[in-house]
Parts: C-alpha cells; sequence; structure tokens
DNA sequence: ACCAAATGATTAAACGATTAATCCACACAC
DNA sequence: GTGTGTGGATTAATCGTTTAATCATTTGGT
C-alpha cells in the first residue's frame, strides 16, 4: 500500500469533470488538441483544487528528471554563496531544480557524489572542481567551471585577463615592486592569476610571488607572512589571489601600523562579502557569476537536449572566457614617491 | 517515445539471467524471499552491468522521492557555506539528496521558492527563514532553523547563552563599558544575542547598541561607525553581534591606529571563515552547525515517517537549543587599566 | 449526397520499480 | 493418502503522467 500521496493527481480532475485524463493532461500542457472552453475549464478546476503534478510519474513516463546537478568539492569556499545562487537562478530559469553534492574536499569522495547524483537522475550537472582535478566523463552531461586552464573547462572567469588588470591598476598607480600573494601553487585558477598579473607588469616593475601555505608548513598554520619586512624591502603593493588572502595581508600590515594605501597597497580576487565593507574597503576584481552561470547552465541544457551521440559530452563554447571587472576602493592608492626605488 | 533510458533496469537482468522482475527487485532490496545463491548471483550481475535504480521509478511507487528542501532566503548569508555543507552531511547520512531553493531575500518570492521545492516532489524541507517571516505550514514536514525566539522554530544555537558567553569573557578581561555593534534590529537572531550579552554583564558594567543599518540611512552605506570617538568615550570592549559586522569594526579602529586587543577589544558571532586567518584573529562564538544540522534532519525524518495525520506538522523535540561555544583568540584582550572609568 | 479532412475527445500502452497475492513443489505429520 | 506448512519463485496490479493511435463527429468541397 503505497502511501497516498496528498493532493490531487489527473485522474480525480478528469472524473470529477468527466472527461479522460488524457484531455486534462493535453488542456494543461497545451499539446494536444482540446476545445477552448474545455481547456479553460479544466485549467480552472486544476487550480482551485491546487494541483503540482507528479514529478515522480512526469519523470517516469518522459526520461527527464527536471533536476540539474551542482558539484562543490571545496564548499568552505567563501565564493560559493554567490556562485550556488547564481547557478540557482540560471537553473530555475530553465525550468530546472538544483541537487547539491560536496564531497569535502577529498577527492575520492568526488567521485562518490557524482555517482549520489547520478543515481538521483540528474540530467547534468555544474561542477566546480577543488584542483585541477580531470573529470572522467560521467555517466551523464557535464559543465565544468574552472579556468580555461583546465581541460574539460566549459566556462570560467578569465582570470588571465583579471590579473592583467590589476597588474595595469598597479602599474598607473605608480607601483614598481609588487608582491603577489596566493595560497597554493597547485590552483588551475591562481597560477592563471599569477600570469595574468605578471602579464600586465610593465618595463622597470618586478614581481615575487609568496605561497602561504609553503610558508605555514614551515611556521604553523596561522603565522605571519612578514609583510612588514617585505615592505622595508621595497614592496609597495601586495596582489593578492583572492581576497581571504588579502584580508589577511591587510590586517597584518595595519596590525603593524603600516597605513593602507599611503604606505601600501593591497588588492584581492572574487569581490568577496566582506570586501566592501572594511576599512579600507578592497579593491579587487569580481567574476561575472551571473553570465559564467548563464553560460554553464545553457551549455548543459544544449549537451542535454543533443546527447545520444556519446555520452559525456563537453560543449565548448566560443564565449567560454568571461572577462573580470576591475572594481576600485580604498585599499589601493598612487605608490609612495619617497619610496620607489 | 520516450527516450531511452541509458544503463540496465531490473527487466534487463531479470530477462538475462531468465528469472522474473520480481525476483531481482526482492534480491537487491533484501526483502521478499530468494535463495540465498540466486540473490548472490543477481546481485553480481547487477554490479558488473553497472545497475543504477531509477529514483523516479521508486519515487512513483513508493510515494518516497529520497530529497529534501534547503530553503534560504538570505543566500548571501555568509554562514551559508557551513549550513549547506552540514545539512547536505546529514542528508546524505540519511540517505537523502538536498535541493536548494534561493528567494534572494524577497519574502515574496520565498514562497514561490518553497511551491518549487514542494512541486519537484520533496518529502520535507529545512527552512532559514530571512526575519522573522512565519512559516506558513507548507504541504509538507518543515524545520525550521532560526531561533527559539522564532514561532514554529525546530533548532537553533543557543544565542542568548552564547551571547551570555561573550559578555562573561569580557567580564572576566575587566572590561566596564561595552558596546554592542548589531546590523539589524528586526532579526530575532541579533536580539537574542543582544539579549545574551545584557544577561552576563555584571554589576558596574554598561552597554550601549549601535545599529549599523540604521546609522547607514543616515551616513550613507560604507560609513565610518565612528569608533574611534566611542573609545574616547570609555568603551574598551565591542561586541559585534557576527563577525562580518565584527571585522568592519576591527578594520575600523586599526585604520584609526587603535590597537586591537590592547587598546579595545573586539569579539564577533559565528567563526566564519576569515576569523581565524585575520590579524588579530578574531575572538567569536561559534554555533555547532553538525549538531544542529543533525538534529534539523532527525526531526525532519521523524515527522515524515510519522505524517499522515495533519500536513505540516512542526516537531519541536526537547533538545531544540545547540550551545554556542567560545573560541578565545587574540582579538579580545584585559582592558585597559588606565581607562578604566 | 459522398469522400476527405479537420476537430475534439478517448483508449491504451508505456516508463521502472515495488509488493501483495498467488502458485508450485516438496517435506512432514497424522 | 490427504491436509498443512513453507521456502522459492512468479503474476499482476499499481504509482501518475505522457503520447501515439484510434474513434466519433462535424465541416468543407465538388
Amino acid at each position: 500500500m503505497p502511501p497516498a500521496r496528498p493532493g490531487p493527481n489527473l485522474s480525480r480532475i478528469a472524473t470529477s469533470l468527466g472527461v479522460s485524463v488524457a484531455t486534462v493532461s493535453n488542456a494543461l500542457s497545451g499539446k494536444g488538441r482540446v476545445s477552448e472552453q474545455l481547456a479553460e475549464k479544466i485549467k480552472e478546476h486544476a487550480a482551485e483544487l491546487g494541483y503540482v503534478p507528479s514529478q515522480a510519474g512526469r519523470a517516469l513516463r518522459t526520461g527527464r528528471s527536471g533536476v540539474l546537478g551542482l558539484v562543490l568539492p571545496d564548499i568552505a569556499n567563501p565564493l560559493f554563496p554567490k556562485l550556488a545562487q547564481a547557478i540557482e537562478f540560471a537553473a530555475t530559469a530553465a525550468g530546472y531544480g538544483v541537487l547539491i553534492a560536496d564531497s569535502r574536499g577529498d577527492v575520492a569522495t568526488q567521485s562518490e557524489a557524482i555517482n549520489r547524483l547520478v543515481e538521483r537522475g540528474v540530467e547534468g550537472m555544474v561542477i566546480i572542481p577543488r584542483r585541477a582535478t580531470r573529470i572522467s566523463a560521467a555517466a551523464c552531461p557535464v559543465a565544468v567551471i574552472d579556468t580555461a586552464s583546465t581541460p574539460g573547462n566549459t566556462v570560467a572567469a578569465d582570470h588571465i585577463q583579471g590579473g592583467w588588470a590589476i597588474a595595469n591598476h598597479l602599474a598607473e598607480l605608480g607601483h614598481r615592486r609588487v608582491l603577489i600573494i596566493g595560497n597554493n601553487p597547485g590552483s588551475n585558477v591562481q597560477n592563471d592569476r599569477v600570469g595574468g598579473i605578471r602579464s600586465g607588469l610593465r618595463p622597470g616593475m618586478s614581481s615575487a610571488t609568496l605561497w602561504i601555505e609553503t610558508l605555514e608548513r614551515q611556521n604553523g598554520s596561522g603565522c605571519s607572512l612578514g609583510l612588514a619586512e617585505k615592505v622595508r624591502e621595497g614592496y609597495t603593493a601586495f596582489a593578492a589571489l583572492s581576497d581571504l588572502q588579502a584580508l589577511r595581508a591587510l590586517t597584518e600590515l595595519q596590525r603593524d601600523s603600516i597605513d593602507v594605501p599611503s604606505m601600501a597597497s593591497v588588492t584581492g580576487f572574487d569581490d568577496l562579502i566582506w570586501s566592501s565593507v572594511i576599512t579600507p574597503s578592497l579593491t579587487t576584481v569580481a567574476m561575472d557569476m551571473h553570465t559564467i552561470a548563464e553560460i554553464a547552465i545553457s551549455s548543459l541544457l544544449q549537451t542535454i537536449q543533443t546527447r545520444g551521440s556519446r555520452e559525456g559530452v563537453l560543449v565548448t563554447s566560443a564565449a567560454d572566457r568571461v572577462p573580470m571587472q576591475l572594481i576600485v576602493r580604498q585599499s589601493s592608492g598612487p605608490a609612495d614617491p619617497t619610496r620607489i626605488s
């Protein structure tokens, strides 16, 4: 005895009006041939009965679940809220639901998470890989959001151009020595950003890179980055590869009584939640999440519609690099002319 | 012609082994009566064919979709990643998937988002309301995570006790004048935290409250909070109602060359991502997301199992207030003895 | 007036899994 | 020998929706 589903179904509406279920279905979907008046009456009656179609029944018949998966191997990433919101928005606009799956950073559980989604019958999924984990073409269409450098990537922000924009901004402010602060040299995204920054440096400018993870492995977690010392060495600008690291740099400088931006400039990436409310507010580059999500979803839907040829086809559209936008706030300013070597 | 679902189904396994579908179903679920050897053979064959059961078929028959909804009316809230992770973890452990729905802060779209979830056939949902939006008992079991003060709340952190812990900590450090910094006086959570802080103040201590939203309505978004002035007035401790506001306060103080914690202490709430990496690291109180999610999910599942009596029953367990944990870091210290009035 | 075509609705067959009901042997007891 | 019980499998109904095929009726054309 399957528990009686609450609410009316097609047949209840049908018998209640003395017509067949097919007619009701046709009237509500507008697909078959139903007279204008009858269709109207059926819709009216369905609405007043509070009819909601059973996705299960529909999915079983049509083979389309109407659900997409969102795989986030690093859900602790603070840009997740924006991303999830953008994906959910784009998916909802396309009439899809979004099922989330987290693999908690573990590469092994990533495939498990993907499997869970497949078992739940998602029609496709958006994957944001933690590192450069190659996505083994799963049993369903996939869109990958990471960076253009990642094989199989579908759409991503143009991290290289974003880096270039930061470097160009610092160059125009007269900075000569730039310290790039990243977390992990193994990240494709961070490497692209580093490359972008370097490409934007002008003759006479130089840069070095500080990897926090490497430093912490030596000095322990939460250790000082030694930025005050770097300032004394002549660095006037600190370009972090994420707003989180920018925040760390900024507060460390402030703690050491180095005024930002008059003595040193700090920039970040991603325009995270806090970047506009801190003092000084943070100059950063923002990803156009809305556009990225839109492209990812539409690409995914396109793959879904034309699947059948092969499984796990990865669609690569032409416009897969979405430009980042420089947001100039208070944390970046002209280089101190007395300190430029 | 419904598009042929990829992969084998029960009947393919059945015919391939020359048995009936029912036997295959029984063997895989272990429910009916199947001989040991045959069951083993069936499982083996199913595994090697890579059989994954169709959730659609199962859901249609059993009436259980195996999916829960997560409604986040304020997805921009930075504690969302932790929360989503905890919920997803608890739901996955219980064999459920999690469908997210965002109403982008708009109260009107909240019911729309809930409806979308119901249409997708979720068996129940976890709702984190933005404000004190009363959840109209939907057409499915609901668990509300907000604060004990919210009517219909199912489980929440004990914000009052958390506030008390902060106040007690500041009292022990010798602080006398505490400025509470909140965002919005309309939030149940923030009000509970204020009440908790006040309840922890000892004789001789006093507090005032600063609402940022009110201030910004006058002075514009991103305006200074005027904390340096407050320090001059004699405040030695700033207790923010969220780590985001604590970060704002901390950076503003540092910018004005007021050292934390030697000249003023700053505390927050929620232990958000940045609280451990900034300098000085932030003293805060953390919600036990894991426990909260666990209680919410198990309460939800209990409601689901015993439903049928009435729709939208809200289960309230006895242990619906989960204690918060004080995390002492560097941003709080002894009150400057020369400045205590 | 008669055939063709269009219209409006119904019938019935799926989709894939679950499960109550049934059936078939075979063993055991009286 | 007939009745009872049981382990092991099958039959068939069902969940709710979609849709191809069909049927009945009216309309239009010649």
